[in-house]
DNA sequence: CGAATTCATACTTGCGCAGTAGGATTTTTC
DNA sequence: GAAAAATCCTACTGCGCAAGTATGAATTCG
């Protein structure tokens, strides 16, 4: 029942463009997003390479790049997302929904496990998708707020030249006051 | 999101266990289970040892040996299998609520997919952790006779020898008119 | 131009899944 | 007691894939 790796890193990435972007920093760079969750930073190209490809996200090259997300965030769903990564939620292929291979055993119809893991699948689906992007940044920026936290993106390691610290900073004390 | 095919045949050999037992065939053999289920014989072998050390099934050596329940169908919970065979139901380490890792987000009270995959592992969780083989063994079972389906246990490729198929076919019978 | 970034592709490395293989041990039947 | 039929034990194999590394090309900005 396991999310790759590689999966993972997809979601977090998402997750922290979401947030960023909400907050009125709508790129991140790829060696930001790593140095913050701490990922592999050329792993975590290949992944936005993916992500990219699939209408995901957008990218802006040369200095000062990054990727930036190529949706509205109420139409990103996890579900889509992991399936593009890791393939089907289904704990079976049997199960599947999206894409459903026969299994081996004589009767699909009355198979216990057939029926104990739709159950399970459905359950996945359920949840990864009907949550949007848009929900979790939500979630997660109200969340930081009432813990008074302040995100991560805001404190960059090596100080931000240009208007994006000022424009943020705005916000942040205004969360923090 | 995957069941390993080992955690799979492990449930069908449990399942599969169970409902003949259930009509009264209390043991079978690895060969039949295989057979019945099409899965390789020697695989079987080894995971049906498996789920004899760990005390869901024992079993009779010899001629007219093989594999029965150990415990209660109704103390078999799915979930405690699948943990023994795949290891943890949650998608990451750290919302596994049985083998807890830390994982690298600098922040894990305020993590958005932390806070999503835990719900995935909590859905998970409730159906494995909940149902029991007896529960999967009586709605299969149910679900058979509604329509009308003699289980491939009671059709033994090689025509048995000894008591059991007479045993059998009398319970089939019944369930048939 | 030169620095900083993404893009494209190839390669590596290790591990775990899904079995195979072969024989030892136990039980039953003849 | 021997043969047959089952489980038990242990080792091994193949190989695909996850999780990266590595290298360099293309693009963008100052």
């Amino acid at each position: 029942m396991n999310l790759s790796k590689r999966g993972e890193y997809a979601l977090r990435a998402l997750i922290d463009i979401g947030i960023a972007s909400e907050l009125g920093r709508p790129r991140l760079q790829v060696s930001e997003l790593a140095a913050k969750e701490k990922l592999p930073v050329k792993f975590l190209e290949q992944i936005l390479t993916q992500l990219k490809a699939a209408g995901y996200v957008k990218s802006k090259r040369g200095k000062f790049g990054g990727y930036s997300l190529a949706k509205r965030m109420d139409r990103i769903r996890f579900g889509p997302v992991i399936r593009l990564i890791d393939g089907p939620l289904a704990p079976i292929p049997c199960v599947s929904q999206t894409s459903y291979v026969r299994c081996t055993c004589p009767d699909e119809v009355h198979c216990g496990l057939r029926m104990l893991m739709l159950d399970v699948r459905n359950a996945i689906a359920k949840i990864l998708d009907r949550y949007t992007l848009a929900e979790i940044v939500e979630i997660t920026l109200r969340k930081l707020r009432r813990d008074k936290v302040t995100p991560l993106f805001l404190q960059p390691s090596k100080p931000l030249v240009s208007i994006l610290p000022s424009q943020l900073t705005g916000r942040v004390m205004a969360s923090r006051n």
